[in-house]
DNA sequence: ATGCGATTTAGAATTGGTCTATAATTCGCA
DNA sequence: TGCGAATTATAGACCAATTCTAAATCGCAT
């Protein structure tokens, strides 16, 4: 993605571009990939960015907030932030903590039940747990 | 569950029952539900049965292992324990950070891509995230 | 240049969970 | 019934991910 998109897109999310929101932006938004903050602290060093710890969290944070990225709570040591933010799923391998996307275009989940009492619906996430095949 | 029925369960899964994990079992299995640890821990405590923190965390982590409660991440500050075993999906209230059941038996989810490559399935969670209807 | 709100920062604090070393309990068996 | 071995329980230290705090810095309109 184009330093010139990321600009755009922090705009258009209501986010003030400032260079460490750049930074990690770019990073993230690279490519459709599931990265954690400590994953993402390590490009930034590796770049020469530097970034304080706090800054990425709380960029982090703000992105999620604002639609940019989206927050996955998959594995429970830590979260991944999906530079994919249209609905899909997710397959999550479990002996490497990878995790892939599942296009939701087509698939369909019939024979639910209807949302409890006074709720709405905010998302629905399919998850479907893999491991390496044992033979 | 009655006390019988927990002693049984434990020695199926092959579960030594000391009284510590009895207390566990009763707290946990005495309906369908879902439980972080600490919330285990007041229960238990609010019964007056003294069960250290290390001992709760170790039993909830061996029945999980051992298939007597089901581990949760779903929230990625916390671990949930689900007292129902069997393949089930949920609601994911988001407002009040609770979690109810959707039976399995019913729900077809169709239009899935085939597995990555080298991996087998090891389990299917459908995760519905609702909040408080805004009106 | 100056002031001011927003942002960044280092490092402390918090949280959920695990580890370690010791103490207690239980088991197999003579 | 009693003993050593093995298993389990415990307190408290420790750890990793994340958040908080309070001070420093930035960007920019005056």
């Amino acid at each position: 993605m184009a330093r010139t998109d990321i600009l755009k897109k922090l705009k258009q999310h209501g986010v003030m571009p400032t260079s460490q929101r750049i930074e990690v932006a770019t990073v993230l938004l690279a490519r459709p990939q599931h990265l954690s903050a400590e994953q993402i602290i390590d490009k930034l060093n590796r770049r020469g960015s530097r970034v304080s710890k706090a800054t990425v969290y709380n960029t982090l944070k703000l992105f999620g907030e604002q639609g940019i990225v989206k927050e996955l709570s998959v594995d429970s040591t830590r979260k991944f932030y999906d530079s994919t933010t249209h609905p899909h799923h997710h397959f999550f391998h479990v002996d490497s903590g990878k995790l892939s996307d599942i296009p939701a275009a087509q698939v369909i989940i019939s024979g639910l039940p209807p949302l409890p009492e006074g709720t709405e619906q905010e998302g629905v996430e399919v998850l479907i747990r893999v491991r390496d095949k044992r033979r």
